[in-house]
DNA sequence: CAGGGCATGTAAAACGTTACATGATTGC
DNA sequence: GCAATCATGTAACGTTTTACATGCCCTG
């Protein structure tokens, strides 16, 4: 039983992304919405994102769905945490969702809305934007190859093998973006140039 | 005037991106919904997408915002064609939107999450949806390097300049992916042939 | 003593996709 | 004759974000 999906008659029935995220993060070992959300956060925050605002609710869906449990910790003055661990049910919604073929979702990249709009503004706005696009990208390249290069080391336990791959996804994704914002960049200076001279 | 935007108070607003992409794609010139559609699926689906149920509603809050402006043209049979064109205020909105900060959207990449879960599913598995992941992405670049070749002859009219850099960006994403893929896939050989004979 | 982290959750709203509805023309 | 393209638009639905609401504890 898939809980958030269409029911629209003869449609094809498209489940929420959130819901396996949280079943394939509970596979691993309980925890609590907070939990999860520090999880997406400092692990898989280079490719999947989840809010708290919709993690909550999904969770409770999957209670009522019978695909978790849900048992209480106490808080020491803070609220009570509320750990969830997958269930058998649960466990078999996220095999069948793991073996379906994966549906790629199209992108939507701002920056390369803007580029394709480049005619429209001054070059230098445009260079800017690039420029900062790729400091943030520098950024986040550094800390993924750090990571990467601890997830590398012979110490490291077998269970970092797939998110050791995640990170190198990160990691050529990011160098591809550098390498095109040095290009663009090469080409903007050119055209710059050109106009000044010309 | 922004259009589509929060109304709540006090709280940072945030426009819908379709109406930039809308009114960027009508300041090259007048276009219908339709032509607008057929654009973004032609030319920039590599990095951006609308849907046609999206794009007739926003269509028309932008005329009654003034953005925009709406004549009409004989359909020959079909449906008349309704050809907006972009107005000084639209044309102001865009200018605004293209200097403001690029604000970058976290990625959802289903592939990645798979991945993530890896341990959870056989790895011939999760090699197979690597592989149709490669498959995909392949054509894809086979495509945009044909179409960036094109854009490169020096026959080609200065108009494409950006559109040649956006396919640039999509030609070196799509071989960063194809990296990925390769990697992943020898990993994931090394695995199936290490659990085979241990 | 202020700010950030811990920890839960609700409410409002926007965003966007897909299916439905309709129907002629063009190409195979 | 059948499918695709042209061409508009609405309705239903689900997804997800952001702001609001609450309050203690720890660190600088």
């Amino acid at each position: 039983m898939v809980v958030a999906r269409s029911r629209r008659a003869g449609g094809r029935e498209k489940a929420s992304r959130t819901q396996y995220a949280i079943l394939g993060l509970l596979a691993a070992g309980p925890r609590s919405g907070y939990d999860i959300k520090k999880e997406v956060a400092e692990r898989i925050s280079h490719f999947w994102n989840e809010s708290l605002g919709h993690l909550y609710p999904v969770l409770s869906r999957l209670l009522d769905a019978g695909l978790v449990t849900r048992t209480y910790e106490p808080g020491n003055g803070r609220p009570m945490r509320h750990v969830y661990a997958i269930t058998e049910e649960g466990r078999q919604q996220l095999d069948s969702w793991l073996r379906e073929p994966v549906v790629a979702t199209p992108p939507r990249l701002e920056i390369l809305l803007k580029t394709y709009f480049g005619a429209h503004i001054e070059p230098t706005v445009l260079t800017a934007h690039i420029e900062s696009y790729r400091a943030e990208r520098a950024r986040q390249l550094a800390i993924l190859e750090s990571v990467h290069a601890m997830l590398s080391e012979p110490a490291t336990s077998e269970d970092a093998r797939y998110l050791r791959m995640t990170v190198r996804a990160g990691v050529l994704a990011a160098r591809a973006a550098l390498a095109w914002c040095d290009e663009a960049l090469a080409e903007q200076r050119a055209l710059i140039t050109d106009q000044a001279s010309g």
